[in-house]
DNA sequence: GCGCACATGTAAATCGTTACATGATTCG
DNA sequence: CGAATCATGTAACGATTTACATGTGCGC
């Protein structure tokens, strides 16, 4: 399970559930995503079979934390995910489906609406990945080509991001224009 | 949810749940995948709820089929599925959590080795999508503007298919050139 | 006769979300 | 003192996958 692989890679540096729900938020919410009690459940099950380590530790605000950390078993399993290839299948992108049925509206006008809605949002995550790369820039002179490891390959998937966003923005330009176009022809 | 409504989109024109299955397959898969047992048990579902009716009929090959199809009721649900604007928060990409942790591996090399097994599956993925446009063009005079509702909507998600693909296709690429950069700095 | 595509399902297990519960600290 | 953030969890429910079970018709 990809879950399991990502908590893995989080951990290499410690980390508590709440910590790691915060990842997801900053890092991750562009290609996936994870609830709170998942991943507390998900700790304790890697816990279990030893391939996170966890502890108590206080906390300067609010109550203790359990900090986990991936064993030498954990980054085993997570090395080995890798070796395995890229995984694929489990694309899932509602919106899409919802283009697809868009004829249901059966009104022209609903329909670019509805891809204007869309677009704006896409303008919106495509800014704010935008903005994460220009900061990142400025404030590290390795950037991007010198950064250590593990930012290199952050890095990397942050232009997927970006690239992905503008391939979209530029098919929904494509679309309103096309079904503003089918409007005319009424 | 997402697939509810994706099947009440689906059964529009009469359909048995393994004839869906063979549609996510051929037009779905990029964006969403469902197995037979939940496709089965959600029919059902949306059956009793009044959302689609079904009755069984009998096949030429094999056994008898069940067959379905959306009701009225069920139209005005997906109608209000896409008056309510975009749906996000599903995206799923594991093999882009992959890359972000491909420095584990700590082996640009091996980095390498799975970034090109991603693009050349990324590439087939892409031809695909590309012969079934061209085989549409070929066949419909039509295409792509002239299209009835339903065709013209499926060309669309089917350009943000390829549109996707080339910009991964592209990203991919450029990762390579930078990993293989990286490795020649050692 | 064997394997494949057709066709439908059940059972079990796991994954994932939502609602609920608890309590500390910090800032206004 | 109220709201926000930090921090962890349980319970219940629903979604999804995997393994198993069954049987037909067709082509080699």
């Amino acid at each position: 399970m990809a879950l399991d692989h990502i908590l893995l890679g989080l951990a290499r540096t410690p980390a508590s559930g709440y910590d790691i729900k915060a990842r997801f938020r900053e890092v991750f919410s562009h290609f996936w995503n994870a609830e709170l009690p998942q991943i507390y459940r998900t700790l304790k099950r890697l816990e279990a079979d030893g391939l996170v380590r966890g502890h108590s530790e206080a906390s300067t605000k609010g109550p203790d934390k359990r900090v986990y950390e991936t064993t030498r078993k954990g980054h085993a399993a997570l090395r080995a995910w890798l070796a395995a290839g890229p995984e694929f299948g489990n694309e899932r992108l509602s919106y899409l489906a919802q283009v697809f049925f868009l004829d249901a509206l059966g009104d022209a006008a609903r329909s670019r609406a509805f891809l204007e809605a869309l677009l704006e949002r896409l303008r919106g995550e495509l800014a704010a990945l935008a903005a994460i790369e220009q900061q990142w820039a400025a404030q590290d002179p390795r950037f991007p080509d010198a950064l250590p490891d593990a930012d290199f390959h952050a890095h990397l998937t942050l232009r997927l991001g970006l690239r992905k966003l503008e391939a979209i923005v530029a098919w929904a330009t494509e679309c309103i224009e096309r079904v503003a176009r089918r409007e005319g022809n009424r």
